[in-house]
DNA sequence: GTTTAGCACTCACCAGCACCGAGTGCTAAT
DNA sequence: ATTAGCACTCGGTGCTGGTGAGTGCTAAAC
């Protein structure tokens, strides 16, 4: 096998028909086939040659002895880094966007549900989206509601309005209007504050109830946010397992049962994800071809990924997970304008 | 056909052999397999002639003139509803769910998302959960929390410690000095109150920027309580569509769509599960057989479902779709456990 | 040297066909 | 009423030969 890593012009030109016209189709793409459609400057028979050597070289793959060729990994690979030509984002397509999500979103969980959701419909794929990272991590108000003399319910909102709640028990019995009050004093000291800076917060050991209480509250409220943060990606969100189902790769259902028992499966999908995102840094949409994912039940798949931004800290996992015959030319553009979209509805909501 | 609604102790012997093959193997069940395997005392001729009539009255089907038979619809209701003996709970299964419901559940959508989880693993079918409806429900406590100068947070708790949460613009400016008052306010005035009775609170008209916050407040408090009593289930969630892949009846990838149309369109679904739900408050598992409900692609599944309680307020469905063929008479006690843990969970949640 | 026309060859796909056997319905004997 | 016996049905399997898209190779043309 040659390992030469430039294509001259003529092989680029056949490597990107191929890709185009085996990712509309599906099937295996011959050479007179190329030579109508795409490339009559040349015979059948010049376009077999070069066909030859592309397969001999490891950029595309023959099924069978007398059947067309097909791209493989690496053939893909070439095509993404140096073929591609995006297209723009429809107007259509902005308008099925757009309206998900709304000037005033509501909560992080819904934005990043919506964006799964509208994310498969554009793309036809399986949409994949993490919870930011390192978000929730300040307090950004809390409430005491008493259920009984011995048990409150703490309410808390942190930053991105995730909202949380904790029955938990009293250690002194107490009426409402003190939790309130309790509730209202912390949240004048706590306010903006990290788990770390809470712990840091002195605490005034009167001995009476009050200070009992309000060591209790405080106690849960750093409970609700440690337990909350500890996990890696912690929310996976996945949407448009049918679209798979229109894909012809995916009519043997053994192949689709081995994706699915990696996309249902939370952990190990946040593990993958994980895997992918620490090795890049880089800004910009990330398409990880066939086999290049290590996970051996994903052959045949590509993951078109990038992450979302909202100020510098929040930032989550987003993209989508189809067969490796994809029309990446496509999907790469709007997977990052859904991406954008996340980007500046999570920044309206954090404020 | 003939419509005689019991059948001898023979003919229910028989359906209860056929349905206990045919759910076993998913092969149709022929009279030799029968008298062999479960009644030895009649031969395959007596068998042969019993079939024929439980073919006749509706009860067997016939894929074609030389298979075996394989039950009807009204083969499994009859089975359901007057042969199943429900298999105990493993202690297996036992152990493999009680982990899941820790003693002190932080919030509800964790609950009811391991609740799914540990459902579908234990069932082989696709569990199906919706969140805690609140019915008729009254409003325990309400919180505002300032976004900015012109929008705010809403969080009301409501009885069953429902949390909901609402951004809401303010038609005044305002800050959270100013929210915090009139939360303080409401929450004496409106505690214990349904939404009818929250509307015929008398409204100072004072003409002040207080009171036309309050009405803000108060008109957004009355949005939420009614848009969740109001529409079907509001969360839906569900797991385990990998089960699906493994009963060969999904073989078709195209039955496989059209259930997933339906699991994966969280609308179609609730409408779906409030159309069922309503029809019968009974207590207990509830057994959809096939054609029974009525929406055209889920022929050939069932649903079993039932709903969880806690205290008496806060219900929700619990159960799982899958193929009609299925192990009801293990499903539906394992439905019933799960549903039953949930419930205790959600008390332990609530308090 | 590069390109191209021509041609024999390969191989998946499909339709047709015979065969097999599980399972039935019917009849006559018990 | 039950059962043994038997002819019959019909989906599933495997074999066969034909078809056609597509190739690789060779020799001629540019």
């Amino acid at each position: 096998m040659d390992f030469e890593l430039t294509l001259d012009a003529r092989k680029q030109q056949i490597l990107k028909a191929v890709v185009s016209d085996y990712t509309e189709t599906g099937v295996p793409v011959g050479s007179v086939a190329l030579a109508v459609r795409h490339l009559g400057s040349w015979s059948s028979a010049t376009i077999r040659n070069e066909l030859s050597t592309l397969v001999e070289i490891g950029y595309l793959l023959q099924p069978h002895a007398s059947a067309g060729r097909i791209p493989s990994d690496r053939g893909y690979r070439y095509y993404v880094d140096f073929l591609m030509e995006e297209e723009q984002v429809s107007p259509a397509v902005r308008r099925q966007v757009d309206p998900v999500f709304p000037t005033r979103p509501a909560a992080v969980e819904e934005l990043l549900e919506a964006a799964a959701m509208v994310l498969a419909l554009v793309t036809d794929a399986v949409s994949i989206v993490t919870g930011p990272r390192a978000l929730g991590s300040r307090l950004k108000h809390l409430d005491v509601v008493s259920l009984d003399p011995h048990h409150a319910l703490l309410v808390v909102l942190l930053e991105g309005n995730l909202l949380q709640q904790q029955v938990f028990p009293l250690s002194v019995p107490a009426e409402q209007e003190t939790l309130s009050r309790i509730a209202a004093e912390l949240n004048a000291v706590l306010r903006g504050l990290d788990p770390d800076a809470i712990e840091a917060v002195p605490r005034r050991d009167a001995g009476d109830a009050i200070a009992a209480l309000r060591a209790d509250t405080i106690a849960q409220v750093l409970l609700v946010m440690r337990s909350d943060g500890a996990g890696e990606d912690t929310v996976v969100i996945h949407d448009g397992v049918r679209n798979l189902l229109r894909q012809p790769e995916f009519g043997d259902v053994v192949r689709l049962r081995q994706v699915l028992d990696i996309v249902e499966e939370e952990r190990a999908l946040g593990q993958l994800l994980a895997s992918l995102d620490l090795a890049k840094s880089v800004q910009g949409v990330h398409v990880v071809i066939g086999a290049e994912n290590e996970v051996e039940q994903l052959r045949g798949c590509s993951l078109v990924l990038t992450t979302y931004r909202a100020g510098d800290a929040a930032r989550g996992t987003i993209g989508v997970l189809g067969p490796t015959r994809m029309r990446y030319s496509q999907v790469s553009p709007r997977v990052r304008y859904v991406s954008q979209r996340v980007g500046q509805a999570l920044e309206r909501l954090l404020g």
